[in-house]
DNA sequence: AATATAAATTTGGTTAACCAATTTAAGTAT
DNA sequence: ATACTTAAATTGGTTAACCAAATTTATATT
């Protein structure tokens, strides 16, 4: 049997079945909005599968704000409508794997908002840990070691002064993947390293001087390959 | 026992705890990138808790793309290095829960962007069930029903034809919380509706003669309230 | 000694039984 | 009838035992 591959925060078969069917019993019971889930015992009676599984369905649409499970009390459905929720269900089902270039694009687009928020909002302990974590990238690239590691965490506590956690956590999430695709494509050069030092430093100064929009400048500079490799067949 | 109230998306204290404990303990055995995290029975048995919380935790780990658990081989740590990890994993603890006006400003910020790429990606497909969604809305709206749901599917089938799965998911991600939160704090007025109809009808063209610039603009026209809400303080 | 084969172990996934808090129903006194 | 008390049933959470696939180790064969 052929190894099922399953990209990062996508749902397997089985997970997409479940999943369905809870949808469809949500409809032909005619749920009002902001009841009850059955219990579990009995989804996992009714679909002929383990509660385990039923848990695990549950909490994927606990992740996308669909459900919310009350210990000893039941799981509750998002106060939406059955049609609001037939919808979100349904594009989260045949929602495709993220690709490479939609990954590169969000980040692009992420990290420019949140490097003009954070110029905007930081407070004086933000700038502390930027520059913090931007002394210690120095440190790594001028010793000539790597420091893609380094750099991922310049970035996110870029995230971190934006103070927006909604913004910081989807970014947090594609971020991973994003690393360990740049790996695998070599998209990231190791030789553009010490370009990159003087891009870091001219974004931290940026913020420094709460600059929304000479820090978004410089981050499209810092992102400048990155964007042509994005946007070059456009 | 005060009801522990946790917020969509959010950590419980024992979610904390074993996810910093499986940190602690990635650091102790100084493992290395791409290695595998020690099976979930001995974690399990060296925090002292069950095997289905580790796995629990180990399921929030992977949606941000640090674990990935492999059938019958082993989880496995994203090939980051101990420092990114240790970084990531840091944040993910501490973020904050987000507010509305995290939620709001997020939403604006990425619907304006899904809209662009609607408009200069969307294919006759999209086209046809954006418009069907918006039929939908009308009719709802001049039946003077309550269209909240059909509002909600419009700006979720704009976000499909993006063809960015990475920002759909972002935005499928937010959009419950959103709309409840949205009828808790009152800031959505039915009275407005006739007028989001021609709003609506406004993006579609613009969407329809594939004009990114004018889809942005009228989606930005559609939000003004909001962003009037958003930023009222600034 | 190198390789192929098979048995034993380890692994994540699954299932079933158990627990404590909650909710509901029944009972009782006022 | 109503308000309060109590007990039975329901619920999500937890734990422990089991399964099949993958990995490792041991063994046999050349």
């Amino acid at each position: 049997m052929k190894t099922e591959i399953k990209g990062v925060n996508g749902l397997d078969n089985k997970e997409k079945l479940i999943i369905s069917e809870i949808k469809s019993l949500i409809n032909l019971k005619n749920m009002e909005p902001g009841e009850k889930l059955p219990s579990e015992r009995l989804l996992a009676d009714r679909l002929g599968v383990s509660r385990g599984s039923i848990r695990n369905a549950i909490q994927k649409l606990e992740f996308y704000g669909l459900l919310k499970s009350m210990p000893q009390s039941g799981t509750f459905i998002a106060d939406l409508g059955l049609t609001a929720i037939n919808g979100m269900i349904h594009q989260i089902i045949n929602l495709p794997t993220p690709d490479f270039k939609s990954l590169v694009e969000t980040r692009i687009f992420l990290e420019l908002k949140l490097v003009k928020f954070a110029a905007a909002r930081r407070t004086e302990e933000d700038l502390s840990e930027i520059e913090e974590v931007l002394e210690k990238y120095k440190f790594k690239v001028l010793a000539g070691e790597d420091a893609v590691a380094e750099d991922l965490l310049f970035h996110l506590s870029i995230a971190k002064a934006s103070h927006n956690p909604s913004l910081n956590r989807l970014m947090l999430s594609i971020t991973p993947q994003i690393i360990t695709d740049f790996e695998k494509y070599h998209v990231c050069k190791s030789n553009t390293a010490l370009n990159a030092i003087d891009e870091h430093q001219a974004i931290v100064d940026a913020i420094r001087f709460k600059d929304p929009s000479r820090a978004e400048e410089k981050m499209k500079e810092h992102f400048s390959v990155l964007y042509q490799y994005c946007y070059e067949s456009n």
